[in-house]
DNA sequence: ACGTCGCTTCCACAATCATAGAAACATGAC
DNA sequence: GTCATGTTTCTATGATTGTGGAAGCGACGT
């Protein structure tokens, strides 16, 4: 499932996680794992007000960065890691060139050496 | 060497690429390699005026992703590659951690095999 | 049914961001 | 020196974001 997103996908997610209380939230949700964390939960460790964080909850899921699932009365968010890998995978591709490889192949285009070999590994 | 940056200095890169406009740009200097562009040959290629990729160019100046060196009248920008894997390594050992391995240093997965390709390379 | 608990949506407000023309600044050519 | 060129700052404007109280909705217990 690590289809390549498009860009706009790409900058909803950067943007995402590009705001204090929404990296601290994701973070929290990776440590979590599968299972996730109740929003009241969450909202408790971090110390923001409910609504303030449902705010930031609904910007994380709509860019497609965690998940919910209802459990009883309380919605349990859980990082969506195929989702970040996708994030990092296109970052790395795109972004880290040029100085991952030690002899300078000065690459020409995107995705390129290292990158086709990280993306090789995921598979 | 590659010093851990902390979390204001994330959240600024993030926010920096989380911009279409501006990852554009920094896609274009990954691409252009260690000697950069022009500012004027940036602004022509992603079709923005002056002032406004000026804006963007200092944004992501200001963020530690790209370098500003003057050559004859024009400045040349360039990716900064180490800042970039910073971010990367960071966003891979932060949040791409598999499962529910716990509190503690994440990582320990097998899935990350991506991630410490991409930590090794550098050197 | 009712109350209540967990969470979201609604609303308003302040702050920040993206945009681009105009003016200023710096460098090189003459 | 003057002039032209490349880029940045200044300035204004409209759009977006983060915030949190209040009200609404859904799920459980009684």
């Amino acid at each position: 499932m690590d289809f390549q997103p498009n860009l706009t996908t790409i900058v909803d997610r950067l943007a995402a996680l590009a705001q204090p209380h929404r990296l601290a939230v994701f973070r929290l949700l990776v440590v979590a794992g599968p299972d996730g964390r109740a929003a009241g939960d969450i909202a408790e460790a971090v110390g923001l007000p409910a609504s303030t964080l449902s705010f930031h909850l609904a910007h994380l899921k709509r860019a497609g960065l965690v998940t919910a699932l209802r459990a009883g009365r309380s919605l349990h968010y859980a990082a969506d890691f195929a989702a970040m890998r996708g994030l990092v995978d296109f970052l790395t591709e795109n972004c880290c060139a040029g100085a991952a490889t030690g002899p300078g192949p000065l690459m020409a285009n995107p995705g390129d050496a290292l990158c086709a070999l990280a993306e090789r590994n995921v598979a």
